[in-house]
RNA sequence: GGGAUCUUAGCUCAGCUGGGAGAGCAUCUGCCUUACAAGCAGAGGGUCAUAGGUUCGAGCCCUAUAGGUCCCACCA
């Protein structure tokens, strides 16, 4: 029944060949199944341009470690996923490609370019797909959804609607954010701020009707000034009392301008006086509404000075800067130019700076919709892990500003909105209406406007479960349980999410947000395309195996915790991997040495309980640390376990057995190696899928899968702590002695006689029990077990451990000074150590207020000092003499 | 300007509600011991950023300081 396993472990031949087997057998799909209780993770849609990189591998990997754990608990576990049509990402793309082939978005014509964006998605939108398989994502693949698709548009279109005739959607004339090359308007979240080395121009600004008296203001863009429409200062500053109220004549333009008294400006800054252009800068836009002051809009869409700008038309805005400045020094009106240090918004996609302007667009209220997703988090109906991120998520809802939702974009959502061309009537509506209902003209036409991306986003937990419908799905997965994500979206998608929920479903659309850091390069750097710092995930899948780069990215890592990535990292999982591998093949290569089938629990020696014992603990261990989120911790655990305790001990303690002919525990043996085995397999499983699932099917029938298994879970009838004990004894002396001998230079290959001494009757029977791998372990070619040193050279080596003495009778090997030496140091240990108790005990306070079994603890420890202590000083007068 | 977070071994990082300082890698020593040299055994190495405080007891809690990282707001 058992294979002979290759000498290494191989993923790259297995990887695909599992994947394949466990599609074929639709592992991955979940179904409504009211026998089961439902878990389910909605997977953070990547954009159709995406390729996979760290963030997303390791986004994935938690997702996937959290549903096969759940699956194997017996959890009706749907990771529901798909992809994100990611607006401006695509159609940037897309129009870089029409460029390349000579073709202007414009002059093809919206529908002509939403058929090259569709073909766009079609080619490129399941690559990312394809690299999260290669991860090992047990994602329900045939439920596959995009936000583009025609559920999850009507769920967007549906919502529209609902919060349009609610009133929470209006459309506003607003000063706001625009990219002059994407020619659309884009959010304060995707305003990205960059220092830039920039000039501060001093201007003088004439008072009208006072002769060569002027108004000195400060300004870092001085092409605005076309716009202006003010100038303000403070309405406490001494200085400028007696101009609040005077007229201002703006150069170059000619246009008489008001002094205003207003708060918002700094006396401390600049020159104390600002000048207020409301068309082009948020605070001057308030500002200008609070004094009702024109907006002159000076730039046209691409960031060109338009017809208000008189002669400087039809220039760029930074040509028009240089002409402006360059007229101002000619009129003897530049005073000075400082170097100055600012930071410039700009756009997160194109990096362009943007350009405050005021434009119509559609907006949500945000007020009211937020209150319930502020309280969700405040009652820990929604928890955020980990916790800190709460404090975020207030930051921003505490400040939260409406909503600006349209987007000057073909690709997405089209707003659901339309104007009669006669009366400019608005409809909201999912139809084009007929006619429209104020004059009846049939000219109706659509906006052209289409949403922002993380509009559909924020439906995405429901609206790909079929949501608006009634679906039996929406009925049995809704609630989602984890949504899983990086910080860095928090704000862009996860309140979103949550607000939408509570609008939309009147739930929470999950109850635990699972938060990730960044994986940074070996120097602590983002890994971006321009430092090409990146390291592509499937490069690191196809040297080392998906296992290891899942394993890389989860051990030593804490939620929310960026993390660095260090292919020596990658290295010591693939070791891992290779360890378990080796003892899977070692125990197969036993297997058919006896037969298992009939080993009863007392057929079991001490270390076989003990091995399981430990095993069973760590069961629960790991459980417990999984509902806690605490995978990092919770696959440390098992490592730790599967390479210490397992391998380099048990199974080492084991092979007297399985070499010998006569031994009666054999079969208990194996069945121990078997049985503990494949629970660690299972409880790896979710961590590196891949190898845990080979080695199960060489275990077991071909037919069997490690993924559809159940969950490991704490037996009673497991529990040993006794043995557990006993065997720890045992482990230490086998240290002391290797230690002893390492110390010394001694050969493993030379054996010795080994006395264990221990007026414990108890200790002694432990010794007596195990004997043979004892022996084995500590290199000996004789045991004897005594109560006291009868018959033991004066001169004989001694370890001490607790409960026992172990002495070995090598004087000749000894370097006689050497031991003393040891023996010194070992005395100087043992007095810190005594003393450290001794003080302890001696505290009254120490002594009544900490807890019994603490004090207890002590006491044993202090004796146990004492104790070794004394067989030291007797070892060292020995020695001495 | 507001907020979060970090500072623990040479490097990268764990350390959960206060009670013996840990792992991986690196270094040194010895081993090809019939699962594994991608391995085994052993060793060295830390004033837990600094200064106070709370406590019987602090890497962990509080305050301040220094340095790093990030987020938000954005100053004309």
């Amino acid at each position: 029944m058992s294979k002979q396993l290759e000498k290494t472990y191989n993923p790259a031949e297995i990887e695909g060949r599992l994947y394949q087997k466990w599609l074929d057998r639709k592992y991955f799909h979940a179904e409504v199944n009211r026998d089961k209780k439902p878990f389910t993770i909605v997977m953070p849609p990547p954009n159709v341009t995406g390729q996979l990189h760290m963030g997303h591998a390791l986004d994935n990997t938690m997702q996937d470690i959290l549903i096969r754990y759940k699956r194997m608990q017996g959890y009706e576990a749907l990771w529901q996923p798909g992809t994100d049509h990611a607006a401006i990402a695509t159609e940037v793309k897309v129009i870089e490609k029409l460029k390349s082939e000579g073709i202007d978005k414009k002059d093809l014509g919206r529908e002509k370019f939403l058929e090259r964006a569709w073909e766009w998605k079609n080619e490129y939108g399941s690559r990312i797909i394809n690299q999260l398989k290669k991860l090992g994502s047990s994602a329900d693949w045939d439920r596959e959804r995009f936000t583009m698709d025609e559920g999850c548009s009507k769920a967007v279109q549906d919502v529209f609607i609902r919060l349009y005739e609610k009133g929470w959607i209006y459309k506003g004339s607003r000063i706001g954010n625009w990219c002059p090359v994407c020619k659309t308007s884009i959010s304060d979240a995707e305003v990205q701020y960059e220092e830039q080395d920039g000039f501060f121009w001093h201007i003088k600004y004439p008072i009208v009707g006072e002769e060569g008296r002027f108004v000195e203001i400060a300004t870092t863009r001085p092409e605005t000034m076309l716009g202006d429409t003010a100038v303000a200062v403070n309405p406490e500053d001494e200085r400028y009392q007696d101009l609040i109220g005077k007229t201002l004549l703006l150069p170059i333009v000619n246009r008489q301008i008001p002094v205003i008294a207003d708060a918002y400006v700094d006396k401390e800054f600049g020159t104390g006086c600002v000048k207020i252009t409301p068309a082009h800068d948020p605070n001057d836009f308030e500002v200008g509404k609070r004094h009702n002051l024109e907006e002159i809009n000076i730039l046209n869409d691409d960031a060109t000075i338009n017809e208000n700008g008189g002669k400087y038309a039809g220039m760029d805005r930074y040509e028009a800067r240089k002409a402006i400045v360059a007229a101002l020094s000619e009129l003897g009106l530049l005073v000075k130019v400082e170097p100055h240090k600012h930071n410039v918004g700009t756009h997160d996609r194109c990096h362009t700076t943007i350009e405050p302007m005021v434009k119509t667009q559609w907006f949500v209220r945000m007020d009211e919709m937020i209150k319930p997703a502020v309280e969700a988090v405040k009652s820990g109906e929604i928890k955020l892990l980990p916790e800190r991120m709460e404090r975020t998520y207030f930051n921003w809802t505490d400040n939260i500003r409406d909503w600006c939702i349209s987007r000057q974009l073909w690709w997405g959502h089209r707003i659901p909105a339309y104007y009669c061309q006669d009366c400019g009537e608005m409809v909201v509506s999912a139809e084009k209406p007929s006619a429209c209902p104020k004059c009846g003209s049939a000219r109706m036409e659509q906006d052209p406007d289409t949403l922002d991306t993380w509009f559909s986003s924020a439906l995405w937990p429901f609206s790909t479960l079929g949501w608006p419908d009634k679906t039996e799905e929406m009925d049995y997965f809704y609630p989602t349980d984890v949504l899983v994500t990086g910080y860095d979206i928090i704000f862009f998608w996860v309140i979103r999410m949550i607000f939408s929920g509570y609008e939309q479903t009147g739930k929470a659309p999950f109850h635990t947000v699972l938060f990730h850091g960044l994986v940074r390069d070996s120097q602590g750097r983002k890994m971006s395309k321009s430092l090409n710092n990146g390291i592509d995930p499937l490069e690191v899948i196809e040297k080392y195996g998906a296992d290891a780069l899942r394993m890389t990215l989860m051990t030593g890592n804490a939620p929310g915790n960026d993390m660095r990535f260090y292919w020596e990292r990658v290295e010591a999982s693939r070791n891992f991997a290779n360890k378990v591998w080796n003892a899977s093949r070692f125990i197969i290569m036993n297997m058919e040495k006896a037969d298992i089938a009939d080993v009863k629990r007392a057929h079991l020696t001490m270390a076989d309980k003990w091995i399981l014992s430990k095993c069973n603990t760590l069961a629960k261990d790991v459980t417990d640390l999984m509902d806690r989120y605490e995978m990092g911790i919770a696959l440390s655990k098992i490592y730790d376990f599967v390479w210490e305790e397992f391998c380099d001990w048990y199974i080492e303690m084991v092979k007297p057995r399985l070499y010998s002919d006569t031994d009666t525990t054999k079969a208990a043996a194996i069945w121990t190696l078997k049985t503990v085995l494949i629970q660690a397999l299972k409880m790896l499983h979710p961590f590196i899928p891949f190898v845990t699932e080979e080695i199960f099917c060489n275990f077991q029938d071909e037919e069997e899968s490690i993924m559809v298994s159940s969950w490991p879970v704490y037996r009673d009838d497991w529990a040993f702590a006794d043995e557990e004990t006993s065997v720890e004894t045992i482990k230490e002396a086998v240290r002391s002695i290797r230690a002893v001998r390492t110390s010394m230079n001694v050969a493993p290959s030379r054996r010795a006689s080994v006395y264990v001494v221990s007026e414990d009757e108890r200790v002694r029977e432990i010794f007596a029990r195990n004997q043979v791998f004892f022996s084995t372990l500590s290199h000996a070619n004789e045991v004897r077990i005594q109560s006291d040193k009868a018959g033991i050279d004066d001169s004989a080596v001694s370890a001490v451990i607790p409960k026992a003495v172990i002495y070995i009778p090598f004087a000749e090997l000894v370097d006689i000074d050497k031991e003393i030496e040891r023996l010194k140091g070992e005395k100087d240990r043992l007095k810190k150590e005594l003393a450290r108790s001794n003080a302890m005990l001696s505290n009254e306070k120490f002594i009544s207020k900490a807890p019994a079994a603490k004090v207890a603890e002590e006491k044993e420890k202090l004796a146990n000092y004492e104790n070794m202590m004394k067989q030291v000083e007797e070892r060292l007068t020995a020695l001495q003499k």
